[in-house]
DNA sequence: GCAAAGACTGAGAATGGTTGTCAATCCTGT
DNA sequence: ACAGGATTGACAACCATTCTCAGTCTTTGC
């Protein structure tokens, strides 16, 4: 069994990066984290994403204000995202954007960063306009 | 006229950009650099750096070992390179590999983030042989 | 020429996100 | 209940980058 302040911390630590619908930094998810957990410190975050990226559970989706940030995706399937570089939100792109490129780099013998280049950053709409 | 130690880091600074054939740190090319200027500071390089930036004379081309890196490409014509994140060599590709990606991207309303993508990430043969 | 105004520089301090350390706490198997 | 091992939170350490500032150089007005 698995129970006790680890599984809530845990738990706590997975329900926010999961309610968080645009990309995230270590800090955002700690705060958010914490409304479930007051207690769960800023390097428990910090251990958690570490092993989310091991483990391929979340997309290392660049910076924003010199913060890494990072988003939760549930889709299985090999897709790209667009990540907004003011506001953070994301939009998907059905199947895989970057195959012409890939192939490409492999004609000269490069392999691409596939995790690198899961997102891909920008400006949305609403930021542009703003 | 521009004579005496300005113009001198200017140049020295501009030499060593020029002349490093990889992608290149604030800290390598203040090394570079220095061999032309001893006297040179670390700042400057970083003000260089900055300068450049603004009038796209460099692109960046992410992070290796925890430091920002940049490239310097004198090819007018927008197009793409592949950074090794080991070694930081560089490989040109010709033409905009993304093309198809900006079309799904203002599709809803975003627009990618030309500078950052400048540079892709990857793996270059060698390194990933080693 | 010369001097004052202003821009640039180098050294070092400050910043801040991230990582490392460590004693205390928790969990599991017995 | 207990021992051994893993996990945790608080805090220190790290380090690339930015900021600060007094000293130096360059230019401009005369």
């Amino acid at each position: 069994m698995d129970h006790g302040r680890n599984r809530r911390n845990r738990e706590a630590l997975l329900d926010a990066a999961r309610s968080i619908d645009h990309a995230f930094s270590a800090r955002e998810l700690h705060q958010a984290a914490k409304k479930l957990q007051p207690a769960l410190g800023l390097s428990t975050a910090y251990r958690a994403l570490e092993r989310w990226r091991e483990d391929d559970l979340i997309e290392d989706a660049g910076t924003r204000d010199s913060e890494a940030v990072y988003l939760m995706c549930a889709i299985g399937e090999h897709h790209h995202h667009l990540v907004c570089a003011s506001c953070g939100s994301v939009s998907t792109l059905d199947g895989c954007a970057l195959a012409s490129v890939r192939k490409a780099a492999e004609a000269v013998g490069f392999e691409l960063n596939d995790q690198a280049l899961a997102s891909l950053p920008g400006r949305c709409a609403q930021c542009a306009a703003a």
